[in-house]
RNA sequence: CGGGGAGUAGCGCAGUCCGGCAGCGCACAGCGUUUGGGACGCUGGGGUCGUAGGUUCGAAUCCUAUCUCCCCGACCA
């Protein structure tokens, strides 16, 4: 490609709004160009980078036996209403009626369109297993996109699905797409964490995510670099401290005016915050058997100085989602907030939940539900009794690894992938059943499987900047080498010699830039590094003189020189060479 | 949805307090000189000042409403 007939248009600056560097530079190369919130163009450049990173996709895909499809944008409201998702999702879906008024919606995701064509193709095990997948536009209409091409609205996503006969094939074929996801990721010059995930409600057994570790990052996981556990922190467990041993004492109230805080309330009493207890007060929204969801007051009570962990907390409740109470709700059930504790509160209308750590601790000093006043002694057991006693805490950074117990570590990270052991739940929602060889209806087994593209563009970005501009991995790069054409109208030579070597290049298969621009070269040089492009070859009149060229790499700033009468086999080889010092990242994951 | 910030040319910004010809730098077009790390000179094109009302002889500037974008938080199949 001719630079000079290339759409773009590179910026000495960046947009005001554009924070983080990925986000800064994907608009400076001129990449993508924002549209709206969260919805982005993607230029030719742009363009080819995620081109490049879904053919990776692909080719990991159909290694491991999956068939690509392509499935509709636009989804009819009748099949999310058989899986519940229709009313159970809020305002995160787009919905639009047709012109006789039906009800649409824009896909978020496709388990519903996959479960239905299972349904309608699938009717006998012999035609299990198999995997789909597509390369689609998605639209989640998040409340809040940030940072560039990250968290956006519409997306292109790689979304595969498994249909298995039985949880054991589902097994089976779980470690295969855990080792191609690592694959297509260190393919793309991307190192991730595979972390464990929740399975939330949606009914799976088991989930990773994978992060790509960031500071940028929105998710928060918990590192052992002893064992290599990792999880993200909304299911991190760890190993929490042995409770002292004591004979409960009788329980006494004392008086702590204006102490409403577990920090004040440890420093007044002179003891540690590990020797309170803490309340916390939500409302769960929990789905009934059969009919509306209801709201249930939910109490939960942690050690003082640790925290509640939401996501821990819905699940243990089994709600759909958890909201903070508000000071009225929390007086109605005879608590007082600043000085909350499971001792005399209104029974009969809470969910009282409490961590196990808390409930086989001794002597706890907890909130009297009286202002101005906290309860020394409080005990488990014999001072209230829980409804549910679980692990409900947030692991935080150092807290005991639950698998050795060594020092946790809390990192950021971007999901940029995700995998997820599904189960039934969609086929028999969908009706996606089978006959076995008994001839036994039963409903396939399902797991799903995505990776956003464009997210992870940014992710290599992030990985692979400087303060000049990009570095691409070969293997994304929108182009693997650049010429600088530095002659000018007295030096037709020079530019005959950059056509020349540029033509052998494309002959030999090469993705190619020639900066043949009417541009100086201090420009051309800096618009090569903000682009990233891999190699750089400059032609110049030294060069042409001396018959040897400069190559620069851009990844680490290596210059070589190459025989300008071989200039291009000689390209060859090194982009050769770079594929492969990509191809010896890659290695064998087994799935703990 | 809560808190904060910002909308003036493609990008970065000034002008707004105190109403009086819409500006600067970059980018873009033409000409000339230059030519191995973001050249210089001259000339030029481009803006309903987010939008809609209002006040005023006169509004980018004051008032009201509204929309959009960004950041933090909540949320996130």
């Amino acid at each position: 490609m001719r630079m000079s007939k290339l759409f773009f248009q590179t910026l000495r600056e960046a947009p005001a709004d554009a924070e983080i560097a990925s986000h800064q530079l994907m608009l400076r190369a001129a990449l993508v160009h924002p549209i709206a919130a969260g919805i982005f163009d993607y230029l030719p450049l742009g363009h080819r980078v995620k081109h490049k990173i879904e053919q990776i996709m692909r080719e990991e895909m159909d290694a491991i036996g999956g068939q690509e499809v392509t499935l509709p944008i636009v989804h009819p409201a009748e099949l999310w209403e058989r899986s519940g998702r229709w009313s159970a999702i809020g305002d995160d879906m787009a919905r639009l009626k047709d012109r006789n008024g039906r009800d649409y919606c824009l896909g978020m995701t496709h388990e519903e369109i996959m479960a239905e064509l299972a349904q309608t193709v699938v009717s006998s095990y012999r035609q299990l297993p198999f995997v789909l997948y597509q390369i689609q536009t998605k639209f989640r209409d998040e409340p809040r996109p940030r940072a560039g091409t990250i968290r956006t609205r519409e997306f292109t996503m790689k979304d595969a699905y498994s249909f298995d006969r039985d949880q054991a094939g589902l097994d089976a074929f779980y470690p295969r797409i855990y080792q191609a996801y690592f694959d297509i990721f260190r393919r793309c010059g991307l190192e991730v964490v595979a972390v464990e995930s929740d399975t939330g409600m949606m009914g799976g057994s088991m989930a990773h995510e994978f992060m790509a570790l960031t500071p940028v990052g929105e998710d928060t996981l918990l590192i052992c670099d002893a064992c290599g556990y990792s999880a993200n922190r909304q299911i991190a467990t760890f190993r929490k401290p042995a409770p002292p041993v004591a004979a409960p004492a009788p329980l006494a109230e004392v008086y702590t005016p204006n102490i409403t805080t577990i920090a004040t309330l440890a420093d007044y009493l002179g003891i540690a915050q590990s020797e309170t207890a803490k309340a916390v007060f939500m409302i769960a929204e929990i789905s009934a058997e059969n009919g509306a969801p209801r709201e249930q007051f939910v109490f939960a009570v942690v050690r003082g100085d640790m925290e509640v962990n939401e996501t821990k907390l819905a699940n243990a409740v089994k709600a759909r989602r958890l909201r903070p109470a508000t000071t009225e709700e929390i007086r109605a059930v005879g608590a007082e907030p600043g000085y909350g504790s499971p001792v005399g509160i209104a029974r009969a209308k809470v969910l009282l939940v409490v961590d196990d750590l808390v409930a086989a601790t001794p002597n706890l000093v907890a909130g009297a539900n009286r202002v101005d006043y906290h309860l020394r002694n409080v005990n488990s057991g014999r001072d209230y009794t829980p409804d549910l006693v679980a692990d409900i805490v947030a692991a935080a950074d150092g807290y005991a690894c639950p698998k050795c117990g060594a020092a946790l570590r809390s990192v950021r990270g971007v999901e940029v992938g995700n995998i997820f052991k599904l189960g039934t739940m969609y086929s028999e929602a969908m009706g996606a059943t089978f006959l076995d060889e008994n001839g036994q209806s039963k409903p396939i087994v399902m797991g799903s499987y995505g990776i956003g593209s464009g997210r992870m563009m940014a992710c290599i970005i992030e990985h692979h900047h400087d303060e000049l501009g990009i570095r691409w991995p070969i293997t994304v790069a929108p182009y693997q080498v650049i010429i600088v054409d530095l002659g000018t109208e007295k030096t037709p030579e020079v530019t005959a010699v950059a056509e020349r070597i540029y033509n052998d290049l494309r002959a030999l298969g090469v993705e190619v830039l020639l900066d043949d621009r009417d541009e100086r070269a201090g420009v051309k040089f800096n618009d090569a590094d903000l682009l990233g492009i891999p190699l750089r070859l400059t032609v110049g009149g030294k060069g042409v003189k001396s018959g040897a060229l400069e190559l620069k790499l851009r990844r680490n700033g290596e210059v070589r020189e190459i025989p300008l009468a071989q200039a291009a086999p000689a390209i060859q080889e090194i982009i050769e060479a770079e594929f492969a010092l990509i191809r010896a990242t890659l290695k064998p994951e087994p799935l703990a």
